[in-house]
DNA sequence: GCCGTTTTCGGCCCGACTGTTTTCAGTCG
């Protein structure tokens, strides 16, 4: 067998990186070298072009955060397929133990502690451990830490090999892209599923084709660039492994029954249940196949014909839970969904002033180039010493680099206005970490929990509480403070948050951050049912985080808000006059 | 290990909380 040579994804270089910071960081190296190789990870996770494109013209050490060393090691990836460094390293922490430092409550040291003297080289060992209460023997350690690593183990076994949405949507579009170009006996061409459902979390990537030659397809489909091997394949199917540890299976439909086909791999279980008892309810099969009549294929090429042929519109893909979408859609009152066009402005936001890398003008560049009126700076108040948050001073000197940035646009007739604002917290005593007089100067101001998170819930609640009945603060931040595969949000009594908001017009904030997607689309219907207005935001702290609002955008989505629901879909003077 | 309008060495993100201590290390944000 030939020598196959890989191909490696700058995402999956950028992962590399990100092991040996890890690693270092366990072996408690210098804290200025695994931040180097961390740093370096992000920039290249976020280039816009191939590192093998850098490799060629020798240009890898003009990549910010890459120096001689991390430029060598690059080379060498890419060119041997693996770095001898990180061999070496992986011989004293084992892959696993970055697993356990990812465990809420272990760190490096004591991940390797527990794998020095306990011998813990995995999540599953360190479960073992913490269970039959091994941990506490060791000097330092106690029973509170094991019970705090089994929770943190619970929530990401809840959700085993899954990813986020932010992470799988931008696969899936390269995916489809590259599939489309390799394979042009394709009719037709989507992901399905959950991922195209927009959920928060997905487990694999599902692809629907449309052709009349499922072999060639499979064949095309088995040498992508991104496929490592095919794990299964029958007739019209297969499922492949990809490079970058991530599944992706393919359904290959007749382009005549595409539309149902490609219906039936997008919607929830639940929903597609309805779709069976509807299609049977007008003497119609549902198959692997797509929509049958009599053992024939009835031809529902597209989506639209396949809802139609059940007597329904079509339903937004965000919406096929079973949520109420099929009552909806029989009556006719399917909700017009806020679209990533309809936003004029970002309402939270971070620059250099806080812990942005941005500053404020390539902030205000990137909002331009992203189509806004307006948009929002809030960096952090002064609570948040590690933010390097703003105090009454810094924010009146940030104003002042505010206003001159406004009028430079103005001299230049651009339509574009920047505001500012603060993330305020919510001190653990409850009270905001920025007096009410300061709150007064502000444009907007977005109250937000981040520490004392685990707090007892009639005391978090009352903090969230005090925000929304304070008349300075607009809106509630990431209300729950939630990381999606990490860790839960705040034991919130929600009843007694939705009721103040809905008396004092706080705004709701969903966002955009794809590890948060907070507040989340269940929280989003009510909040809409309930008359609550909601914001959709970026939360950006570099400027290629703007267009991460999208992940908020169709997380509003599958929360059945419209634009009428969103306060920054309003031009500012009209939202402004609407405030509390 | 990287970087430089403080430029080839010296600095790089730091304060509060927690659980375990008995004066603090580790974790988190």
């Amino acid at each position: 067998m030939s020598e196959h040579v890989i191909h490696f994804s700058n995402q999956q270089v950028a992962q590399v990186f990100r092991d040996i910071a890890d690693a270092m960081e366990v072996l408690g190296e210098n804290r200025f070298k695994y931040q180097a190789y961390s740093r370096a990870a992000d920039t290249i996770d976020e280039l816009p072009v191939s590192l093998y494109d850098y490799l060629r013209s020798g240009t890898l050490g003009d990549i910010s955060g890459v120096g001689p060393a991390i430029s060598a090691k690059i080379t060498e990836l890419l060119t041997a397929g693996t770095i001898e460094f990180r061999e070496r390293l992986r011989a004293e922490v084992p892959d696993g133990v970055l697993q356990v430092v990812r465990v809420p409550g272990v760190g490096p040291k004591t991940a390797l502690r527990l794998y020095r003297e306990l011998g813990i080289a995995d999540v599953s060992a360190l479960e073992q451990a913490a269970r039959s209460g091994q941990i506490r023997a060791l000097k330092g350690l106690g029973p509170k830490l094991e019970t705090r690593i089994l929770e943190g183990l619970a929530a990401q076994q809840e959700a085993p090999n899954r990813f986020l949405l932010g992470e799988m949507l931008p696969l899936a579009r390269e995916l489809v892209a590259g599939f489309q170009s390799a394979a042009p006996m394709l009719a037709n061409l989507s992901y399905a599923g959950s991922l195209r459902r927009s959920a928060p979390s997905v487990g694999n990537i599902d692809l629907v084709a449309a052709a009349t030659e499922p072999e060639h397809v499979l064949n095309a489909f088995a040498a992508l660039p991104h496929v490592a091997r095919i794990e299964t394949l029958q007739d019209g199917s297969a499922v492949a492994q990809l490079h970058n540890g991530k599944q992706c299976a393919l359904y290959v439909a007749r382009p005549e029954g595409w539309g149902a086909v490609l219906s039936l791999r997008t919607g929830s279980p639940a929903h597609r249940a309805r779709l069976f008892t509807l299609a049977a309810e007008r003497g119609f099969q549902l198959s692997d196949r797509g929509l049958m009549r009599d053992g024939a294929l009835v031809p529902s090429p597209t989506e639209e014909v396949f809802y139609a042929a059940l007597g329904l519109p079509l339903i937004p893909p965000e919406l096929r839970e079973d949520w109420g979408e099929i009552e909806a859609a029989q009556a006719g009152t399917l909700p017009q969904l806020v679209e990533l066009s309809d936003l004029r402005g970002d309402m939270h936001t971070h620059t250099r002033w806080s812990d942005g890398r941005g500053t404020i003008a390539e902030m205000a560049a990137a909002a331009i180039a992203q189509g806004y009126e307006y948009y929002v700076i809030t960096d952090h108040s002064f609570y948040m010493g590690m933010v390097n948050g703003l105090d009454a001073a810094r924010l009146k000197q940030q104003r002042a680099e505010i206003d001159a940035l406004n009028a430079d646009f103005q001299r230049r007739g651009i339509n574009f206005q920047l505001l500012q604002g603060s993330e305020v917290d919510m001190l653990p005593d409850g009270s905001l970490a920025l007096p009410d007089d300061v709150l007064a100067t502000l444009d907007w101001v977005v109250a937000s929990l981040h520490v004392g998170l685990r707090q007892e819930r009639e005391l978090v609640t009352q903090r969230v509480l005090n925000a929304i009945r304070n008349p300075h603060v607009d809106c509630i931040g990431h209300l729950t403070g939630r990381k999606l595969l990490r860790r839960q949000g705040a034991d919130l009594d929600l009843d007694a948050v939705f009721e103040a908001a809905a008396e004092t017009g706080t705004v709701l904030e969903v966002d955009g951050a794809y590890e948060r997607l907070d507040i989340d689309a269940e929280l989003v219907k009510r909040a809409v049912t309930s008359g609550l207005r909601i914001s959709i935001d970026s939360d950006a702290h570099r400027a290629v985080d703007l267009a991460g609002i999208e992940y908020g955008v169709l997380t509003a989505r599958r929360g059945w808000a419209s634009r009428d629901n969103v306060v920054n879909c309003l031009p500012w003077e009209q939202l402004r006059g609407g405030r509390n």
